[in-house]
Formats: structure tokens, C-alpha cells, sequence
DNA sequence: ATTATTTTTTAGATTAGTCTAAATTTTATA
DNA sequence: TATAAAATTTAGACTAATCTAAAAAATAAT
């Protein structure tokens, strides 16, 4: 069974590999966990003899397909629960997220298998990210960055990548939840800032919060 | 902030104690925690410093009215969550216990206060332990041990004392739970073993047993 | 009231996770 | 391509929680 460090470290390299399609390099992962390089060195190495990841000497770090599903059912659990913070006991979405980091360690399957069933096996989070199954899948949708797109795009917004508390104020205040209608109606080439309408409502986006909004393909 | 041990501890002290009215040995602590007296001696020590308990080498430990308040803050973690696993997830009561004693460790003020709410604020858990407020305080009813008794007794189940899960399976099977009415229709001085009558049956009851069982005085 | 037994404490070691400082390797630059 | 800079790893040390073995104190027994 993983500690509960581990299960962090591990999480964070899953997502820092961008779902496990890329490498990750030591500093990252040590700015990421709010550690030391020498650190991260020293876990990379326990990560590795578990099989969870591999590792070549200054060259970073790949998740295995069994280090994949290990991470997944870590966020399986941390998304259940957000969902319940927000559906059943009336947190808002910027609120749940450190409390969730604590509940998705707890470990007891059949906790997680009636959890699912109480909510009624939600498909995605209260920040439209999609849950895995109880054996580590997960079926993504098609999605881009919104930062990504140029003027004329229009789509739905399906998730928020950061959970950053504020940026989710500001992206509540302009009503940019997922399920919602974008469409982008300027885009400014010097800053990549673009204008947005959403609900008939016009709003300024800089980059450094579009980049946080996945949309429809 | 305790760490998830030294919560541990304290709860245990807290129990041994019969809540805090008498002072608890070493060897007591080591045997409950399932662990050695040497580690128990340096845990002591911590407590000790932190001032949630009070302690005179070789003579054992004693509660501070400050231990007791995080004590009962911890325990009224475990029996919201206890409550909320057979309510609302529906966990058997011989099933909950183990997966509380993982939960019972989240900290987060804000989520026992709403997950108090989600469950209409509930007076007594499964077991029908009291469970404390916010402040930690816990107003118990009267009460004694079934074995303390003798026959002709009459009265109401409030309570099962131990956790253990082949106990409460028997319990359940024979019907014995908080709230039932009960009455002790004969007693064997040898073995202190009782029948009793509930709800129109008549069982056999070891001390093993009868001790566990709390009723009305 | 000594001696034996039990209980508790101390001393020293171990593991997980972390750190700083120094050494090594890779990458960038001149 | 030699050298400077940046990234990474190694070495050694620290803390929390644990352990075993030995020492000390309290209790029980002769």
C-alpha cells in the first residue's frame, strides 16, 4: 500500500506528465511539491523500485501503466469527494479542494464504491474534470485550453484546470462554469488577452486565465 | 495542530481513563495502542509538554481538562462520521468503525460542521454513543454496565462499549441494540453469566458480553 | 527486611521523509 | 570546444515514531 506522501508525489507527476504523455524533470516536481530537489531525488527512487514510475539519472521521470492507474484511483477518490463536498453538504467549488486532498487518502474501497453509489455515480467533478472508474480508467473528452483558440471559436466549456481558489471567484463571478456557452469574439495577438461572451455577457479574458478553461473541440 | 499519533494517543488515554476520571499506566497505553512501553514513554513525554495531559514517572498519566476538550473533538469526529457511514452510505454498524478511525483524523472545522447539519444533528451514533459539540463537550445520560445488575432488572439498551466486530454481528443477531428494552430474568453467581429477555426472547449472556452492553440505571 | 519480580524508563538504533551543502552531470555560452 | 551556468544527485544530518536491550524504580514474596 502507498503512504500518503507517496500518493501525492505520485499524483503530481501524473498530472505534471500531462496524464502520463510526457516526462517530467525533478525540479518541477519539487516546485510542484513544494520541496527540495534532493528531495524529490530521494522519492523518485522509491517511486521507481515500486514500479510506479521509471527513471534515468538527470533524464526525469515516466509513469508506468501500473503507476498510471495507481494515480487515477487517487484522483477517483479526490473528485468523489468534491463532489460530495459541493452536492450534499453545500460547499461551493473554490472551498473543497484542501479538504479533498485529505478525504481522497482515506483507504477503504468499499468507503469509495458506496461514496460513487450515494452520488450516483457522477460522470465528471464539480470542475467538470471526469472521474475515473474503480479500476483506473478514465474516458476523456475531447478538450483544448482556451488560450488555445482564435477569434470565432464558439463551444462549451467542460472543466477548470487550476483549482486555485481565487481564480475559481473570478470564473464563478463571470459565470464560466462547465456545461456553459463560449464564444470567443477578439482576440489580441501582443498579450494573447481575448474578448468572450458568455450568457450574452461580454468579459476581457487575460491569458493567464484562459489557459485554465478547457472547452469542447 | 496534533499529529494523526498523538490524536490517537490522547483518545486512548481519554478511554482508558473512563473519560477522564482516573489515571492510566503505561503498560495499559502500550497493550491498547498495540504497541511497546518504551514508545509509550516518549509519547507521554510529548503530551506531557504539550500540557494535554499530566504525568509523574512510574505512577501514570492523567487527562487536563485541555486534553480532554481535543479528546472529545476527536471523538466527536469519529461518531459524526460513524453516524454518516451507516445513514447515509449504508455501512452496517459492526462495519464503520475502522474507516471512522481513518476519517476521524481530517481536519477541517467547516466540514464536521456541515457534515453535522447534512445529518440533522444527531444526539447519539450507531453504537448509541454520545456525541459531543462543537466545544467538546458531551452531556451523558446515567448509565451502567449490563453485568453490574442483578435479576429483575428492567431498563432500555443505550449503548455497546467495545468496537469489535464479531461482538456487534452477535449483538445484532440477537437483537440487543440502543434503544431496546431489556430485562435480566435470572443470574448465575458463579460465572456472573445472565439470561435476559428481549423483545419477548430469552438469551444467554457471558459476562464477556454483558459487560459491553450499557443500559439505563 | 532483603530478595525477586514486575513495571517503567533510558540509551541507542532504525525507518520515512525532509533538509543543506558539496559533488557531479548536463546544457548554454563565449 | 573549453568554460560558465544550471540542473541533478550524493552525502550526511535532522525529526517523528518506532524498536530492542539494559538500567532503574516500584511492588510482591519469602
Amino acid at each position: 500500500m502507498l503512504s500518503l506522501t507517496e500518493e501525492n508525489y505520485l499524483k503530481a507527476i501524473y498530472h505534471l506528465s500531462e496524464d502520463g504523455t510526457k516526462s517530467v524533470l525533478t525540479n518541477e516536481l519539487a516546485e510542484a511539491m513544494s520541496t527540495k530537489a534532493a528531495s524529490v531525488t530521494d522519492m523518485i527512487k522509491k517511486l521507481s523500485l515500486k514500479t510506479l514510475i521509471t527513471y534515468e539519472k538527470y533524464y526525469g521521470v515516466n509513469v508506468t501503466s501500473y503507476g498510471k492507474t495507481e494515480a487515477l484511483l487517487v484522483i477517483r477518490k479526490h473528485r468523489l469527494w468534491e463532489t460530495f463536498l459541493v452536492q450534499k453538504l453545500g460547499f461551493t467549488w473554490d472551498e473543497v479542494h484542501e479538504v479533498a486532498e485529505q478525504l481522497e487518502h482515506i483507504h477503504s474501497k468499499r468507503l469509495i464504491d458506496k461514496l460513487d453509489e450515494f452520488l450516483n455515480f457522477p460522470k465528471v467533478d464539480p470542475h467538470g474534470d471526469p472521474i475515473p472508474d474503480g479500476k483506473g480508467k478514465i474516458k476523456a473528452p475531447p478538450q483544448v485550453a482556451l488560450d488555445q483558440l482564435k477569434a470565432g471559436y464558439q463551444g462549451t466549456i467542460i472543466a477548470v484546470k487550476d483549482s486555485d481558489s481565487n481564480l475559481l471567484k473570478y470564473l464563478d463571478k463571470i459565470g464560466a462554469k462547465p456545461g456553459k456557452k463560449i464564444k470567443v469574439t477578439g482576440k489580441e495577438e501582443y498579450d494573447e488577452s481575448m474578448e468572450i461572451e458568455i450568457e450574452d455577457k461580454k468579459v476581457f479574458l487575460s491569458k493567464e486565465v484562459s489557459k485554465n478553461i478547457l472547452v469542447t473541440q
